[in-house]
DNA sequence: CGCCAGGGTCTCG
DNA sequence: CGAGACCATGGC
C-alpha cells in the first residue's frame, strides 16, 4: 500500500496543467524534455514509457500517504476530501515550468491555464523527439519573447509579468535553484520579490516545485471553503488571515491537505452542475 | 448578458 | 493592515 497513487486524481487535480490522458486509460505527458507515458496498476504507478526511477521521484513515491494522511485533522470536511482523493500525491515539478505557470493562473480557471501552457509550449518550446510534445520553454526563451508574442498565447495582462519574471531568471540576476537552500520564511518572501508573484502564487511553487509541504495556498476556493468549515467568526477574514491560523493548524503537509480539499470542492460542484 | 476564474499591484484611508 | 479599482480573457 505504501506506494499507491491515484494517477486520475494526481493529474486532473490541478496541480500540473499539461498531462493528457488516452483513450486506454493511460497518462501522456513530458517531464522536462522527457516523454513519459504511465498507467496505473493494482493502485501503483505503471511505466509504460520513460525512465522508472525518474518518474518514480516526479510522482514522489516516497512520500508516506498514510503518515501524511494521520496529521490531517478528523473533522467530516476533510474526511471527505480524503475519502474522495485518496492516492493523489503532490508531484515534483519543474521549479521553473512551475512557477511560470502558475504566474499565468491569476484570475483564470484551470482549463485555461492548461491552454495558455500548451500555446506556450507550441510557440516557445523545443519539439520533443518522435512525439508531438514540445518542451515548456525556458526561461531565456520567453525573455527573449515580446509582451504582444506572448499575449498571443492568451496571457493577457499577466503577459508582462511572466516575461518580466523570465528576464530576472535568464539574467542570472535570480537563481531559483540555489534558493533551495532558503528556508521556507525565505523562499516565499524571494519568491514574492518576482514579478506577478504574491502569496498565493508563491506558495503554488513552494508546495508544487520545491517540494515544501507545509505551503498552504489560499485562493478563492480554498478561502471559501476556509470560511464555511473552519472560521468561527462574524468578520469575513481576508486569504493572508486564513492561511497564518490554518496552516499551522493544519500541520507540517498542510499542502497536502489543502490540495485535497481543492480537488474535492472543485469536482463536488462539477458533478452538481451536470 | 453577467458572473466568476488556483491573484497581483497600486492607491488610499 | 485592510479595502477597492484595475488588469485581459474565456467558460458557463
Amino acid at each position: 500500500m505504501k506506494k499507491m497513487i491515484d494517477l486520475q486524481a494526481t493529474l486532473a487535480c490541478g496541480q500540473v496543467f499539461h498531462w493528457t490522458d488516452r483513450v486506454d486509460g493511460s497518462w501522456e505527458g513530458v517531464v522536462d524534455d522527457r516523454l513519459a507515458v504511465v498507467r496505473e496498476g493494482g493502485g501503483r504507478l505503471v511505466v509504460v514509457e520513460g525512465d522508472a526511477e525518474f518518474l518514480g521521484d516526479y510522482f514522489a513515491l516516497d512520500d508516506d500517504l498514510d503518515e501524511i494522511y494521520g496529521g490531517f485533522p478528523g473533522d467530516p470536511t476533510m474526511l471527505a476530501a480524503l475519502d474522495f482523493c485518496r492516492g493523489l500525491r503532490i508531484i515534483r515539478q519543474p521549479t521553473w515550468e512551475c512557477l511560470a505557470t502558475f504566474i499565468t493562473s491569476s484570475m483564470k480557471q484551470v482549463a485555461h491555464i492548461r491552454q495558455m501552457s500548451f500555446a506556450l509550449r507550441a510557440r516557445f518550446g523545443l519539439a520533443v523527439r518522435g512525439t508531438e510534445w514540445r518542451t515548456y520553454p525556458t526561461a531565456g526563451s520567453l525573455a527573449a519573447a515580446s509582451e504582444d508574442e506572448l499575449r498571443a498565447c492568451g496571457l493577457g495582462y499577466r503577459a508582462k509579468n511572466l516575461r518580466a519574471t523570465a528576464q530576472r531568471v535568464a539574467s542570472g540576476e535570480v537563481d531559483l535553484e540555489a534558493w533551495r537552500d532558503l528556508d521556507d520564511t525565505a523562499l516565499r518572501e524571494a519568491l514574492c520579490t518576482l514579478p506577478g508573484v504574491g502569496r498565493k502564487v508563491a506558495n503554488c511553487a513552494m508546495l508544487f516545485g520545491y517540494g515544501r509541504l507545509g505551503a498552504f495556498p489560499v485562493d478563492t476556493w480554498i478561502a471559501r471553503i476556509m470560511r464555511k468549515n473552519y472560521w468561527r467568526g462574524r468578520a469575513k477574514p481576508t486569504p493572508l488571515a486564513l492561511e497564518r491560523r490554518l496552516a499551522k493548524r493544519f500541520g507540517p503537509h498542510a499542502g497536502y491537505a489543502q490540495q485535497y480539499l481543492f480537488h474535492h470542492a472543485r469536482m463536488a460542484q462539477r458533478r452538481a452542475a451536470a
